[in-house]
DNA sequence: GCCAACGTTGGC
DNA sequence: GCCAACGTTGGC
């Protein structure tokens, strides 16, 4: 079991807005790295969600529910997109403000590289989170 | 709205 | 293959 991070805009795409449809395609990811990660992705892997620009928290949990193929948005290029679904929302958001406060956190992709939308997370960074955001899953 | 950080592009 | 210029992302 792999563990992940995933940012998304809310007001592109929020976890809200992924409980609503029930599932989602995750693409347009155009970042080497990122695409990388998603290639590393394994069904029934866990993802937390963050939103970035506006709310600045990881919001809730999603499950990787397709393995990656490629990016149907993508119209050159070689890039992947896998599908996610919800898994579990915070009880508690964990601000960004409180992920850079708490010192077990300081080695997280998006402490160290805040640009990258699509990042790995160790067990032990992702069940911090979840303490901080009081959830149990 | 500004600016810093990073990735990508393109000229040499 | 290096490096400057530019575009994009995302926090503040």
């Amino acid at each position: 079991m792999n563990y992940w991070l995933i940012k998304s805009e809310p007001f592109v795409f929020s976890y809200d807005k992924l409980v609503a449809d029930g599932k989602s395609m995750w693409d347009g990811v155009r970042n080497y790295q990122a695409r990388n990660n998603l290639r590393a992705m394994r069904e029934g892997d866990l993802a937390l969600f963050y939103h970035s620009n506006e709310g600045l928290a990881v919001v809730g949990v999603a499950q990787i529910i397709a393995e990656a193929y490629p990016d149907p948005t993508a119209d050159s290029g070689d890039w992947s997109a896998v599908d996610v679904a919800p898994y579990r929302k915070l009880n508690q958001p964990v601000p960004l403000a409180l992920i850079k406060a708490t010192p077990e956190l300081q080695d997280i992709g998006l402490v160290r590289n805040p640009r990258l939308s699509v990042m790995p997370l160790s067990s032990e960074a992702f069940s911090k989170i979840l303490e901080l955001g009081q959830t149990d899953i």
